[in-house]
DNA sequence: CGATCATTCAATGGAATTATTGAATATAAC
DNA sequence: GTTATATTCAATAATTCCATTGAATGATCG
């Protein structure tokens, strides 16, 4: 455990912090906490997992400086460490993108037709906010939305949107999103809204991004 | 093996990703690919680690999607597989800056006073290259040298560096770099330079930086 | 104070990762 | 063809990582 050299000692916090990063439901830990601070318990239900395995991975990402923890009472809240672990997060995402084909496939499982997949941007997003002329569709679950989302957005949970059809306008543009880049349910529900005529688009990344850009966030 | 969601199929490749950037030898190993194209030959002398391992490493890498490879005659010459896994690495490097207590210490222990600290940016490296009043000093190793260097660069192995003192000009200001920004050589440099009573900065990053960002690389 | 709830700790076994070693393959040189 | 060199493959043991379980701790509520 005696680090040598000063060259070794960095290459091996930095090493930690990638480790840590790499374990597919710490992922999704940070997806949620990207939304805001979270206690073990709501994450262990979110993840389905246990809570005494949900309590270590958040204690192995602490200790790798990746999220910070804060007694509240009954409940220890967590959080991402800062802004800066969501950019890593899009950074390895990109290098998947660009050199994985697993994942393009995956992606694409969505979209039959790859030019639908172009994503609008935030800035896009805000501005044709401003004109009214776009309906927001938030597809996380209820308990997400309440919690923080874009202002104006509807919340239509995934598991509601095929009931909830009908109080969509046809005639309005849809930009449905959710947690993240990769968050697959607005994937799945421009898919769907496709399949029923609407003319819908994915917002480029989610609710992290949105409000980590300095945008506002309604509660 | 077989992933269920597609969900945590992305997430597995994400992990993937991450994972593999794990290993202080794999680090290591993107900070020399970072500088351009090596052989696993090449590779594992910088190491100093045996070949088998080296190419085990590599292969790891390969799969995840960090480095390519392509058969050069006799050799095997492997290289970042895009731009994007050294940006994925610096995000990865701000993270453990921001949130590890242990990455200040070890860079501080280069350090004696905080603000020396101050790293020159690329842009005003440029501005002052064409004026002519800087002396840019590449500390690597001379072959690391002879593959590519900043234009008008000086190379002083830091091993040469208190030999060569004498042939440098304390009249005008030293700007060191090496092979990335938390390369060790160039902190060391600055730091003996200054107790010489130079005038040396550190460059804020290295050499793949310089190149990445679409500077000329002399060779 | 006792009961309850949220979280952490500690111990277990199983799985994955790693370094090492020596053999196997592929290419170039002779 | 034979030899030399570069790289990869295969097998092993040591280590680390991970999920699970049940007990321990810390805080609130009655």
């Amino acid at each position: 455990m005696s680090s040598p050299s000063p060259k070794l000692a960095l290459f091996e916090q930095f090493a930690l912090v990638a480790k840590t990063l790499g374990h597919p439901q710490r992922l999704e830990l940070i997806e949620q906490l990207g939304q805001g601070p979270r206690s073990v318990d709501l994450l262990a239900e979110k993840l389905g997992s246990p809570i005494a395995n949900v309590s270590q991975h958040l204690q192995t990402m602490r200790r790798a400086g990746l999220v910070a923890a804060e007694r509240q009472g009954k409940y220890v809240v967590y959080r991402l460490a800062d802004a800066s672990v969501l950019m890593a997060i899009q950074a390895i995402q990109r290098v998947a993108e660009n050199n994985l084909a697993e994942v393009n496939k995956i992606v694409r499982g969505y979209f039959e037709q790859r030019d639908s997949l172009e994503p609008i941007t935030r800035e896009e997003l805000s501005g044709r906010l401003r004109d009214g002329m776009v309906t927001v569709l938030d597809v996380r679950p209820a308990d997400e939305f309440a919690l923080g989302h874009v202002p104006g957005a509807v919340n239509v949970p995934l598991a509601e949107l095929d009931a909830r059809l009908s109080t969509l306008d046809p005639s309005r543009d849809i930009v449905a999103y959710c947690r993240g880049a990769y968050c697959v349910m607005s994937f799945e529900a421009v898919s769907r809204l496709r399949l029923q005529g609407f003319r819908a688009r994915r917002l480029e990344d989610g609710m992290p991004e949105w409000a980590a850009a300095g945008n506002a966030v309604a509660s």
